[in-house]
DNA sequence: TCTATTGATTAGAGCGCTCTAATCTTGTAG
DNA sequence: CTACAAGATTAGAGCGCTCTAATCAATAGA
């Protein structure tokens, strides 16, 4: 379980330590002769440098602690893929942490990734406060995924919500619907500028929004459903959901569905988030694409260009959606399937 | 961005070095007086303890690596929260790698992890080959999850899968269900145990086994339901199907439903891993649930038995499944929903 | 031939901490 | 009073590495 230090490789190659230093970290002006003695050495001891000791020698990190509210929802897991790709790519490596939406959890959590001097940190939808965040950004660059604020300094990889909902929106409208609901995520990240975008969607087209408070859950898109059912007579329901999110969506279906309507054919559905959930074919919804694994890629790309010194100056991404059409919207009054 | 140290607390507090190094990580035989100063100095200063450099000087580790192979994978998410939880409970901290299921991407991402010198690692459903592993083994503790393996020395934490879709089988068994097929997940982790467990149950039952070739995916499943309907004459269909994995259930019922059968009027499916995507209503699946919080817990357990140097044998967990009943089982012959 | 000059190598300090052994206090028994 | 044990504190080495500055060798220029 001891490894061989650089001294043991140095020892074994007759060389200094600062040579064998020189050549794990490839440096130029070490003569092939001995670079190759050196490796040779490395390799038969079975030598790999330290991290932990080089971190602490060169007063540089390649670590990036990672916060993530929660690994359940698939759109974390996502974006920890992207990150951790963009990560790999770079030489840096991740530590990573949940916080599971407390902000006392979250507070520990980002506490233990910065006793680690990390290159910077990367808070994927915290709910902490400002002042944490801000505590933070004092000892390392600090980027925010799926989350505004306005502390000062910190970058922040978003996307566009009301672009996102604006296009769902329109997908709706041109395929005849007018009377269109949004099942709200309330406090949840993002959700407000899905509600903003819808607004402003509908008034540009003169319709009136409905908005139905709900959340990100498929048992919430259930309920709200039953909601629009009790509130509006048969005729005056809405034809067409903007969900919250894919969750919502799903479940909003169901709640149709059992009612005896049809999905696309009586109410057309557009989620959000483009879960592998919404791509399962049995589900095949309608919904709002984030571009996750480039969201991921954002951060650490930012991050990196803090670290380098390239940039000082916050920056602010916001990434445009898509829309994927799938079979849950159709166009008003007609039966069309597929 | 520069961080106070155990010295300038020291000096701040008017004692030495050493003194705070006691303090802070509360040591006995310190004097209240002198403690309290010291905590005191060190809150003044917004000083933490550097993890890395204690980790350096006190040859010790408080980092678990952790390759796991998808993220996307629920499964795994879901045994990442486990471990994260343990580990933060034991005072453990995560280094997280993906390998992205290809052994050379796994070696690398497992070089990576190693190089901190973690207390121990855990790999999740590895891909890579044995002396891989045997590498790792040579240099700290190494937990396996879902992965058997006859290297020596390594913990193995797994579901029992055999005793898994052995209650899938008897389930449909009483259910009345005696033409039961299943979907089997190829070279899939943990496929070859629910195979054997398949047909070891069948064959109790003196029934025929009827094993359909496919992959842990949704499409997979549709793939495999139309070779299926190819493959049988309407009547002699299977009435139940017992699936690789949840995903590999959700597109069997997608093409059933497409063929005109209903789930579960006419034929009854079960899935396997009560992912997420199993509970929601709209889908409602009948399937296993392995016990991923817990197989996570373990994980961390047995990596922190051995590095406390509690136990030098290895162990292999071995995790019992439970049944979840939902709605795409029912009684042969029967018009039953939910 | 002697000095610059450049490139290759190394000594040695130091990153921020822990840990052992030594030192300094006190309290108490003789 | 002295001696000593026990408790509190500290000096100093060292974890495995990097980095600066110094050293050394070899070549080129005068």
């Amino acid at each position: 379980m001891a490894r061989p230090t650089m001294e043991d490789v140095a020892a074994k190659a007759g060389v200094s330590r600062a040579l064998v230093s020189l050549v794990m970290r490839n440096a130029p002006n070490v003569s092939d002769e001995r670079r190759t003695r050196v490796l040779c050495a490395a390799h038969d001891l079975g030598y790999e440098p330290h991290a932990m000791a080089r971190s602490l020698a060169s007063r540089t990190s390649t670590v990036l602690g990672v916060m993530v509210s929660d690994l359940r929802n698939a759109f974390f897991a996502d974006v920890v893929e992207g990150l951790d790709a963009a990560a790999e790519a770079a030489g840096f490596h991740l530590i990573l942490n949940t916080g599971g939406r407390s902000p006392s959890r979250e507070r520990a959590a980002l506490k233990n990734l910065l006793s680690f001097r990390p290159a910077g940190v990367i808070l994927l939808s915290p709910v902490l406060q400002a002042p944490a965040i801000e505590d933070a950004v004092a000892q390392c660059p600090v980027v925010l995924v799926s989350r505004t604020s306005r502390v000062r300094d910190v970058d922040t990889v978003n996307d566009d919500g009301e672009a996102g909902s604006t296009l769902a929106v329109e997908h709706l409208v041109s395929l005849g619907h007018r009377r269109i609901a949004h099942l709200d995520g309330g406090v949840a990240a993002g959700a407000a500028a899905r509600r903003r975008g819808y607004q402003r969607a509908m008034r540009r087209h003169l319709l009136h929004p409905i908005i139905v408070h709900s959340e990100h859950t498929d048992t919430a898109g259930e309920k709200a459903v039953h909601e629009l059912l009790g509130d509006h007579p048969r005729g005056g329901l809405p034809t067409a959901l903007v969900a919250g999110n894919d969750f919502n969506a799903v479940g909003a279906i169901s709640a149709l569905e059992e009612a005896g309507l049809r999905v696309p054919e009586d109410v057309s559905v557009v989620g959000y988030d483009n879960t592998s959930l919404a791509a399962l074919r049995h589900i095949s919804l309608t919904t709002v694409d984030q571009p996750r694994t480039e969201m991921g890629r954002l951060a650490v790309e930012a991050l990196i260009e803090r670290v380098r010194g390239e940039r000082t100056e916050p920056v602010r991404h916001l990434l445009h959606p898509s829309l994927v059409v799938r079979s849950t919207t159709a166009t008003l009054g007609e039966r069309v399937r597929e």
